[in-house]
DNA sequence: GTTAGCACTCTCAGCGATTGAGTGCTAATC
DNA sequence: GATTAGCACTCAATCGCTGAGAGTGCTAAC
């Protein structure tokens, strides 16, 4: 359903002032802020349209009206311009990339911090896990009697480790030797093709150091298992306290226990997105715990596999200036992942 | 100044009641709990002195007294029993404890998530920077063209990485030799006491890598600065939302930035402490932001350097719960110390 | 030294009156 | 027919008041 120009201004003016004040609006400040030419009792009228479509509710008969969660859908779909990056944004944005040519990890963290910086609410990028990639080169390298640290790097340059025990009569020698057949078999292997009978011929070949090669797959093992899931960044979780609508303890505590947890935030996040900015307004979001808050989310290429970067808030959010700054972000590090890191 | 044992008697069921209740305590519901065999005007009596004292304090006049914190300071130092951990709680850290054979950073905060869980408050662990330990191995490990794997292992068996560029030409051995040309220079040195003149004999042995050299002795130097700073790892910060003493708003959201920036955290524990359990009351601390707070923190024996780790809560603290229990926790990462990780 | 008794203090919850923002309706106007 | 001015009405929020309740401090008696 299409709404006329006037009907739309006073919508728009409606859900601009709500977002800003947290208040519930009356006809006279709709007609003061965006001084149309019309009187307050002719906006009443289609204020009482907009609310009998279903775009508006009143909380009392007495008060003014607040946007409901149709009237954000249908600003969000019908007439919201994604506000972008402003210049003084991007330079910001520039100097933080610049200065850190870290792991990817790092970067990912900066940007989830300053997408939570830029639209002032709680910010989180998935990073999916690595399960794509293939072994690029296995490493032995001894630390002490009897310990050694695993390492595997994949071709994506990212990089495993975990601390094995060793029998403490081995050379440092023979488990560069090790390392170099595990690379052998494994190298170009997908972590998650590695397949049981490749190990075993390797095991045959290196029938002596059995015991190593064994801890060395347990190891192999338990580092996919953690390679496996996907990783959380979470960021500004803190700005939902600068919310009216969490001045609520019990809210505030659920809200800020889930932007606390990974797996809890995961949870929330909806499975299957597109690579555009997806928007889910209060009770459009299936988790229960999150329906009085809105997500702002979009997909970005991680090695071919869906990453999501967002942001969460409440349903009175500026989701024109999160579309657009998530929006941005997801381009950014689409960018990054294809040029940067190959 | 010491108390006589009615005194004492009374002090400790008013903090005793306090702290679970968050109420002021009146001389009748001293009388009721602790059945002592004197009437509440008695009480009343010594409480008016313990106010005279300093011990106590009043809200307004016709309620109850508070403890002032020179009251809990009194408990704390002449009459505190700790209450150590119990043999449940006991049964679930070592559970923990097992099943985890990982990394020392995972130890560090699955005991920390462990405290905060026990005590309630929020738990905090600084892992010292291990400027004290020792180059062990330097590694250089392709990943693709023109992008490298630095890796080094100290002899504590931290591993440190960073990826490098280097020329698309060099080939895998190559990099080994480098690596082991590292290798047989620093093994043994500590990490800052790396000369500079050790170094340019290694810019020497390899003149005609001198670029890729360079890249690694930058890289060195990006990781030791990131290896000087301590750690921080904090844990149920959220516990304060459970305290009355934080439902102001302003006051939660000052407390709760604290403990969600390992840096502005690490700013307020106090730089010198000794081994055993140390105990600050509101305003003994330093600094301000936290002058209605409680630290309880012990030090532990990180390879030579002092390792952190303590609660932080409301002044109304269960301080013989936080302080046997900080105190066991810091034996056990003590013993996990001294004794796995060698 | 201890206690019972009592007047006094102060907070807190509940209640009614007042205020003010905002609506909805009606009748007049363009 | 759309727009507007005017006005009665509604309802949350605020203020001031009151009474209840908890607790104290003092005094006088034990």
């Amino acid at each position: 359903m299409s709404l006329d120009t006037r009907k739309s201004k006073i919508l728009e003016s409606i859900i601009r002032d709500y977002v800003e004040t947290a208040e519930p609006v009356g006809s006279r400040s709709v007609v003061r802020k965006h001084n149309l030419r019309i009187s307050a009792a002719t906006v009443r009228n289609e204020m009482a349209d907009l609310e009998d479509m279903g775009y508006l509710e009143q909380p009392h008969t007495s008060a003014g009206r607040i946007p409901s969660e149709m009237g954000f859908r249908y600003y969000v779909d019908c007439m919201m311009q994604k506000e972008t990056l402003d210049d003084s944004e991007l330079e910001i944005l520039n100097k933080i990339l610049n200065e850190n040519i870290g792991e990817w990890s790092d970067i990912v963290s900066k940007v989830g911090s300053f997408l939570s910086q830029v639209t002032n609410y709680a910010s989180f990028v998935i990073v999916p896990s690595i399960k794509l990639s293939e072994f690029k080169n296995v490493q032995i390298i001894p630390i002490t009697d009897g310990k050694a640290m695993l390492l595997v790097v994949t071709d994506v340059g990212v990089l495993m480790h975990r601390r094995i025990d060793v029998p403490s009569s081995i050379s440092s020698e023979e488990l560069q030797l090790i390392g170099k057949a595990f690379t052998r078999v494994l190298s170009g292997t997908r972590l998650e093709e590695m397949r049981r009978n490749e190990l075993k011929a390797l095991r045959e070949d290196l029938k002596n150091r059995r015991k190593v090669i064994d801890k060395v797959l347990e190891a192999v093992d338990v580092m996919m298992q953690g390679s496996r899931d996907e990783s959380v960044v979470i960021s500004g979780a803190l700005n939902i306290l600068n919310e009216p609508e969490f001045k609520d303890m019990d809210k505030l505590k659920r809200i800020l226990t889930i932007l606390e947890e990974d797996i809890l935030l995961k949870q929330i996040i909806p499975e299957k997105i597109s690579e555009d900015v997806n928007i889910t307004i209060g009770k459009e979001n299936k988790a229960e715990d999150i329906q009085e808050m809105s997500l702002v989310v979009a997909g970005y290429n991680n090695f071919g596999e869906m990453g999501k970067i967002g942001v969460i808030g409440p349903v009175r959010m500026e989701y024109w200036k999160a579309a657009g700054t998530v929006e941005s972000l997801r381009n950014i590090l689409d960018q990054l992942l294809s040029k940067k890191f190959f």
